[in-house]
This record gives C-alpha cells, sequence and structure tokens, in this order.
DNA sequence: TTAATTTATGCAACTTTGTTGCAATTTTTT
DNA sequence: AAAAAATTGCAACAAAGTTGCATAAATTAA
C-alpha cells in the first residue's frame, strides 16, 4: 500500500466517518488541509485545485467541513479568514481549539503550533467564556 | 462646558494631534469610537452614522486612522473586521496591543477588556514574536 | 448490476464588501 | 479673504460570497 493510497484511505473514512458523500472535490481539498501543516484561505484552496473546481463548489464544501467540525476558522487581525483541520474529537461544529495559531508577516502562511496551548485568563465576573483563541504574528521558522 | 462640549474638544484634540484636517466624518466616527466601550465593524459605522457619509469615506476614515495609530483591528474568528480605539502611547502605524478581546455569540459586540493582559507563552524554537492577540469567544455580562 | 433516489456540482445571476480615479467641495494656510 | 492643500462624494470597477435551479454524480434499494 503506498503513501498516496493509504492517503485515500484516510480521506475516505473522514468523509464517510461524517456521512458525507465521497466526491472528487471533497477528496481532494480535504487532501490539501492534510498535507498542509498550517491554515488555508479560501483563496488558496482555488489556487491549489487548480481552477478544477467552482468557486461555488469550494465555498459550499468548506461551509460543509466547518459544519462538520472536520475544520474550524482561525482569527486573523486582517480581513482574510482562514481555515484549519481540527485534530483528535473534534465531531460537533462547535470547536475548541486549544493551541496558538502563528501568522508569519513575512510569507503570510498560518501554522498550527500544536504544542503550545491556550493559557488560561481571568475574566472579570459576568463574563462566560466558550472559547479561547491566541494568534501571535511574527516570523515563522522558514522566514528567518 | 458641557459633556458633549467637552467632548468635541477632545475629539478635535486628537484629530489635531494626529495633523488630520478636522472633518464632520472624522468627528462623527471618532465620536462613535469613543462613545462605545467595544469595537467596532464597517457595517456598523455605516449603520449609526446614519447614512450620512459615503462608503468610501468610511472606509478612507478608518484606514486614515490605522495609519495615524487612532484605531486598530481586532482579530475575529468570523470574517468581519473590528476596529476599536487604541489607548494610550499608540502614536504608530504598528500597534502592540496587550489586552483580551471579548467577542459576545449572543449580541455579536466585541469588548475590549482593558484589564485583562495576554500572558505570555513559549514558542518553538525560530519563531519570532512580534505581536500576541487573544480572543475569548462566550456570553458577555448584558447577554447573561 | 442496474434502476431509483438522494446528494453534490456547476452555471448564471445577484448581493455585499472593498478599491481607485477624478472633479467638486471643504478645510487649512498665508 | 484668497490661495493652497486636503477631503469628500460620485461613478465605475474589482473582489468576495450567496442563492436558485437544472444537470451530473454518488449512494441506496431492488
Amino acid at each position: 500500500m503506498t503513501a498516496s493510497r493509504m492517503n485515500e484511505t484516510q480521506i475516505d473514512h473522514i468523509l464517510k466517518h461524517n456521512q458525507l458523500s465521497v466526491t472528487d472535490s471533497r477528496k481532494k481539498i480535504l487532501e490539501l488541509f492534510l498535507s498542509s501543516n498550517g491554515a488555508l484561505a479560501h483563496g488558496d484552496i482555488e489556487k491549489k485545485t487548480g481552477e478544477k473546481f467552482d468557486r461555488v463548489t469550494v465555498y459550499r464544501t468548506l461551509q460543509v467541513f466547518m459544519e462538520k467540525g472536520i475544520i474550524h476558522t482561525i482569527p486573523t487581525a486582517d480581513n482574510s479568514v482562514r481555515y484549519a483541520l481540527c485534530k483528535d474529537d473534534c465531531t460537533e461544529g462547535h470547536h475548541h481549539d486549544n493551541h496558538v495559531h502563528f501568522v508569519c508577516s513575512s510569507c503570510g502562511n498560518t501554522i498550527c503550533l500544536e504544542d503550545v496551548t491556550v493559557p488560561d485568563v481571568k475574566l472579570p465576573k459576568g463574563f462566560q467564556p466558550e472559547e479561547f483563541q491566541m494568534v501571535v504574528t511574527g516570523v515563522c521558522r522558514e522566514c528567518q
């Protein structure tokens, strides 16, 4: 079993496990996320799929992946929405992501720092927290 | 001197201090920020100014305020860009904001938690941090 | 394996959001 | 009060995202 073959099995499994039809676009987009250790913007996906799929399909695929909890959005200071794979038991639409995200100001990539957990903070009385997200901007390893 | 009168003096001073012409739109938009303890999206501003100013003017005003360091953007998990007043000595375009932002999932408001500082985190080797931002999602004081 | 059913895709048309150039207006300077 | 500088609003555009619907593909049932 080759690496790509194994990858395809994994991809199919994720889709079926989430009760999604296995289609070319979904397989390809999911593969992109699996082979990228960072986060992807809608535009990145359109470019990397080589305009093989309609813009609308990409939008709808991301939407479905969000609903199923396969991916989640990452906050950025600029106006770009970035998506990243959910790790582990992220089966609901609601995602509680507890690692720090790093946005490189040089290459623009967003990297999930899996090993860096978001520290807890104390909030003033009356604020009921549901999710903590932390974004660090700076220069990444590749761009030093 | 009435409150509104004092406010106007304050507003004029901020604009002049930043070498900006004192115009109706800038005064009004700055007033909005001063009277709101949270962050504002472009759309909020358009609504609250009662469509008195052209969309382009609002965009350009926000842009200029950003350049002058009067306001800064706040990261959000959705695709909306939100702006908030810079406190204290934020005279450059580059802004290092060190307080936590709270986004209410009920009313949608973004509140600057001035008293809650962003905790430091250790990054893996090779990552050069420039700015740390933290966003907490949940239910705010008003919406409990 | 094929037919029936369900689901996803792609197209077109549209809305929303943001940008640019330029003439007219307003603000600031002299 | 006039000249110079800066800002505004308009129009036209570009980019980003959404919706309805017929076609095509994937899944289920026979």
